[in-house]
DNA sequence: CACCTATCTGAACGTTGTCAAGTTTATCTT
DNA sequence: AAGATAAACTTGACAACGTTCAGATAGGTG
């Protein structure tokens, strides 16, 4: 039974006791459930199997099944953080690049629908943010950098500077949870894609100027 | 053991071995737990004992865990469907009226944030709208209408109107989720409240002008 | 070498979703 | 009113899950 010789499981699967490195094996395990399978099937257990180890073996590097998810969203906030980067290196006017960073944030949210859900999940639960606003590379600064650049926020402001954020994430965050919807197929096609589809969305909530101080109304 | 004398379950506790109306009880059970113990205690057989019957019981009423909490979902979408509608009915600017939903809708969401988890999830999982857009009285319906008070958007243009109906879903969806972050707390104080904080989030989103064509750009 | 500690296994417990078979009640027919 | 049929509910069972704990195994240090 520890022969299983899972094509996918191959990178890691030649152990005989001590593993090497299970904790990182173990989340690698997760994702790959997690893509196969969905969030249903991302059990304890199966991760432990996947890997190829007894079902108590990650007790010894997660206090808990949530620690173990914990570490699996992580690395998901990480792999998007990294898609920004790219999305912001490719465009240089600050009105594109708003847009461009929610693009790549719906896109990745659509092509790991479950690992989306995991991580947003973990975040909700947990108090500290997902993306780490302290590293200079993360998508939190670039966001922030680019609010920046596309003028129509006072620097200096934090406050100010926090909502642009917010609202910008949550122009995101919507915008990817809504394209998950079956029911709206059919607008998608009609405006030829999914792609369109968000740009669409993205551009109606006008993402572009969402740095601009709303009116006073 | 039948003699539960719970008292959140008093209402429909006395009953000799049919229960009369299970199906509904147990929707109510279902909300009941929900609300005093997450999402995460929401099994089904523990919303059967809560409902004084046994694990079995549900399974003549629903086919599965799933259709229950299809069913607890869809009287959650019910709800939040008459918070809007109670919001618009308040207000009479068709400006006001898109926020007011808004608000509705996040603060429906703030105040039963276990059961709006369940709500959104199944919802992603079928494919039939949660907000009956058939329904004369449905929220889908009083956004249409709002939006179409509100001008710039061409009511004849079906495409037009569904996206502008999707945005501001996707901005009050995102304002929600958002708002449940712990880490926003010390901005909801700056700001003088979660509620000030929401309104704030949604006009920087422009959500009274999200009927408003984007421009060219 | 022996020891120590980190790592992994095996077996176990309580809980979950689900099902098949049996029991109780309501309703319908005659 | 009596008996038949169907609906509602219970009991008992199963596999899978998260978790724990005593024991087996291996790598590193003296």
């Amino acid at each position: 039974m520890r022969e299983t010789g899972n094509a996918l499981a191959a990178a890691e699967a030649r152990r005989p006791y001590h593993h090497g490195n299970l904790s990182h094996a173990l989340v690698l395990a997760g994702r790959r459930i997690l893509e196969a399978h969905g969030p249903a099937a991302l059990s304890l257990r199966a991760v432990a199997r996947e890997a190829g180890v007894s079902p108590a073996a990650p007790y010894h590097h997660f206090k808990d099944k949530g620690e173990l998810l914990d570490a699996v969203a992580k690395e998901g906030w990480h792999a998007l953080g990294e898609m920004i980067s790219e999305a912001r290196a490719r465009t240089y006017c600050p009105h594109e690049t708003l847009t461009e960073i929610g693009v790549a944030y719906v896109q990745f949210a659509r092509a790991n629908p479950a690992l989306y859900r995991i991580m947003y999940d973990m975040a909700c639960d947990r108090e500290n943010m997902p993306m780490d606003a302290k590293s200079e590379d993360s998508a939190w600064t670039h966001v922030a950098e680019a609010i920046t650049k596309a003028g129509r926020v006072d620097p200096t402001d934090d406050r100010d500077m926090q909502l642009a954020q917010i609202a910008l994430w949550c122009a995101a965050h919507g915008v990817a949870e809504m394209a998950a919807f079956k029911e709206f197929d059919a607008l998608k096609a009609d405006l030829g894609g999914e792609e369109a589809f968000v740009r669409a969305l993205l551009s109606r909530i006008g993402v572009s100027g969402l740095s601009r101080r709303p009116p006073a109304h």
